[in-house]
DNA sequence: CTTGACAATGATCAATTGTTCACCTAAACA
DNA sequence: TGTTTAGGTGAACAATTGATCATTGTCAAG
């Protein structure tokens, strides 16, 4: 494949990225508008040389037919080469019915896949996602409905932590001061501050949220 | 999502795999070589009832701008480890600088993955993630430094949007009622309600929020 | 100085393609 | 029996879109 111009490069990534958007090819009018050329032919000239030096391939007399003649033909635009390492995280319906301080994996509802650099999680751990039931949290921004996913681990003062509270796991902020016992604190004024811990059972740290909207 | 007439299955289908062998979409006459039809109407009947079944849209007008709206309900029962369908999603940074109307792939800053089940978009549409600056949704429990997931695709009243407006990108809710013209609106009350909008440039409507804690 | 690539204008043409109107058949329905 | 819904014919129309003509200008290489 040979170099390309400045201009016909410009021409090909835009052809790319128009396609990627909507999902079907540009039409040549739609190239002339996005670069002001006054006139159709400016396209046509870009486009035979695109087709010269086979980059593109095109169905003549035919609307939108482009053909991008990538050597590696990677389906999204650009993957970049830091190979993101993706956490595969199972997300659980109803957990308080499982073992104590376990997960249920038959609780599973679905799946969600989150890369590292994005969320900050350890691969290593086997992380879950939660969906949040209830409004104690909404002062820490996590909603009902929001799904939450927790990466099992103790708990530092000040995290927030799904636990297990009269056999219903919900969300907590975890509080340790000093070498005080622990507590857990909704995070909504209308809800009791504190929750009486006698067995503190700890599944993990929230590390992010996720919300449909 | 109603049911489909077999015939309406079958011209479905056709699109489908047109795309899938070809990279683009058929013209209206392809779809009638391919079924017999002696008039372009037939096809044109199938169409129109597939998109009043919310099951396809098109661009009013123009050449082989299909898009197919599948809730994406895989149809195996027995899904294997790797099996769930993961749309890869580039999270933008800065997308301002590209094209009016479009995202710029170079404002690339990870990327995330995450399946459909779980958030509920479509993989056919090429979603996008957006980092959340300001505090314009706060209101609609959106804040700084959230990652929103951005679907192309029209917006409707009510729809989150991201949007640009003064050359940046922003995230605003839509607002259009009846016929009058649409217009955006911040959802915290120590912004302006109202945003003025001479060119509405709408990129995608809000889908999803990731948020690391 | 000339040649050839690259880039673009402006006008025009023709094919492709989406759209619409009028009209038809058959089955389902109430 | 009338009515609706799905499916289809046939013709004509108009918008979109790709293709081509002649022409201009720049700039680097030979």
């Amino acid at each position: 494949m040979k170099d390309l111009t400045t201009r016909q490069q410009e021409i090909l990534t835009f052809i790319e990225h128009y396609e990627w958007r909507n999902g079907f090819w540009p039409s040549i009018r739609d190239i002339q508008e996005q670069f002001g050329f006054a006139s159709t032919n400016a396209v046509m000239g870009h486009l035979r040389a695109l087709e010269k030096k086979e980059m593109i391939e095109r169905i003549p007399g035919q609307a939108r037919t482009f053909r991008i003649n990538r050597p590696d033909a990677p389906e999204k635009p650009e993957i970049p080469e830091d190979a993101t390492e993706v956490v595969d995280i199972p997300v659980m319906g109803d957990i308080a019915a499982g073992y104590p301080d376990r997960v249920e994996p038959a609780g599973e509802i679905g799946r969600l896949q989150v890369d590292i650099q994005s969320a900050g999680f350890s691969s290593r751990r086997r992380s879950f996602a939660l969906q949040v039931r209830g409004e104690s949290m909404v002062d820490a921004e996590i909603y009902d409905g929001d799904m939450v996913i927790i990466e099992p681990r103790d708990a530092y003062d000040g995290d927030i932590v799904a636990a297990l509270i009269d056999g219903e796991t919900t969300l907590k902020r975890y509080i340790q001061k000093g070498s005080e016992p622990p507590y857990l604190k909704a995070e909504n004024k209308f809800y009791p501050e504190l929750y009486p811990v006698t067995e503190l059972c700890v599944q993990g740290v929230a590390k992010a949220v996720v919300r449909s909207l």
